[in-house]
DNA sequence: TAGGCCATCTGGTCCT
DNA sequence: AGGACCAGATGGCCTA
């Protein structure tokens, strides 16, 4: 039984309002697909428009003068009369929130596409979902920074491995694939010794970094995985398996036989090739290693020109970093693109 | 079929 | 007053 008017506060809160069922005011389904059509329903408003219809008798009987045995009457600027112009007008205004709102989450999404260009591991058919793409970037960022501020060249392994921080098992898979490792070479327990600098650059400049982003289980700097199902990753280090081979020879050639569900290498699951780029069909697939064809406005760089391009090719990140100059970038280059 | 992901609508809040 | 931003709710689509 309702002890309170309709409008107030406590019953008017957002949370009550928002989980009123629309279906009760006979609000039209909205389709995602139908981006024209969902203007109508407007359905708060018009149970607005019915409440402030209810509102203004109320007001109504108000205007004739406070009854004493009626509960407190409600506080606050009188609302206007709902005229039908009026109506019109709130009902105009909604319309074009919703537009804005629809073009302001298009822009955040554009964003988002940009961001997963340019993080390893892009598909326009197998696309990271947001939030994973908002890890893999953060996982990334954090990895060129290791890397800036020790100056040496990680071994793929550990790379990946840093990368997949706190990603779901199938952008793991997906990431791993992009890199041309076996997930299950580095996914698997490998007692998770912390091989990791006791101070990682990340933490240093972002003492904040684990709490960022991270999803449940992302255990900072090599703990084990939580209870989202992300399996726990050998810390970062340098002293990989792959590390002598990398001295020496492409990583690519280097890795372990596919016996996972990935399909080999140079076509990940059949979706899209990791090392070829159609030439008329530049960005519809980037692998790792072209990750900087990306950048907007540069022509895509084929895998052979890499070594000649590398003079001119503009590492899209400060590599000063903490009063600290590598060259640095023929190093990414060179571990990048391998 | 349940769960994840997503697009959209909506009202509230803050700021200009 | 109006726009930007945000968070909650909802329903559709897809996949395991």
């Amino acid at each position: 039984m309702l002890t309170l008017p309709f409008e107030e506060p406590v019953m008017m809160d957002t949370q009550f309002v928002a989980n009123f069922p629309r279906d009760c005011v006979g609000e039209a389904k909205v389709t995602k697909h139908d981006p024209f059509k969902k203007e109508e329903p407007l359905s708060h408003s018009d149970l607005k428009a019915m409440d402030d219809d209810e509102s203004e008798k109320d007001e109504e009987e108000r205007d004739e003068g406070p009854d004493e045995h009626d509960a407190p009457r409600r506080r606050g600027p009188r609302k206007k009369k709902l005229t039908k112009e009026r109506f019109d007008r709130v009902k105009l205004r909604r319309m074009e929130a919703n537009a804005r709102e629809r073009s302001r989450m298009h822009g955040l999404n554009n964003a988002l596409d940009s961001l997963r260009k340019v993080v390893p591991c892009y598909s326009k058919t197998q696309k990271l979902s947001k939030i994973e793409t908002l890890r893999l970037a953060k996982n990334y960022i954090w990895a060129l920074s290791e890397i800036l501020s020790t100056g040496k060249r990680p071994d793929l392994l550990s790379f990946v491995q840093t990368l997949c921080k706190g990603l779901s098992q199938p952008t793991t898979n997906l990431v791993a694939g992009c890199l041309q490792l076996n997930a299950r070479s580095f996914i698997a327990d490998h007692g998770a010794e912390a091989s990791f600098p006791a101070r990682s650059p990340y933490e240093a400049v972002y003492p904040a970094y684990h709490d960022d982003l991270a999803a449940p289980g992302h255990g900072g700097s090599g703990s084990s995985g939580g209870a989202d199902g992300v399996k726990p990753f050998r810390p970062y280090g340098y002293c990989g398996a792959y590390e002598s081979f990398y001295e020496s020879a492409s990583p690519e050639c280097a890795s372990p036989q596919f016996d996972g569900p990935l399909s080999p290498p140079l076509n990940f699951n059949g979706i899209f090739s990791l090392k070829h780029e159609e030439p008329g069909d530049y960005g519809k697939s980037c692998h790792y290693g072209m990750r900087y064809c990306a950048v907007p406005g540069r022509s895509p760089i084929s895998q052979s020109a890499v070594a000649r391009a590398s003079s001119d090719l503009h590492f899209p990140y400060d590599l000063h970093l903490r009063g600290q100059f590598y060259p640095a970038q023929d190093e990414l280059n060179a571990t990048f693109h391998n």
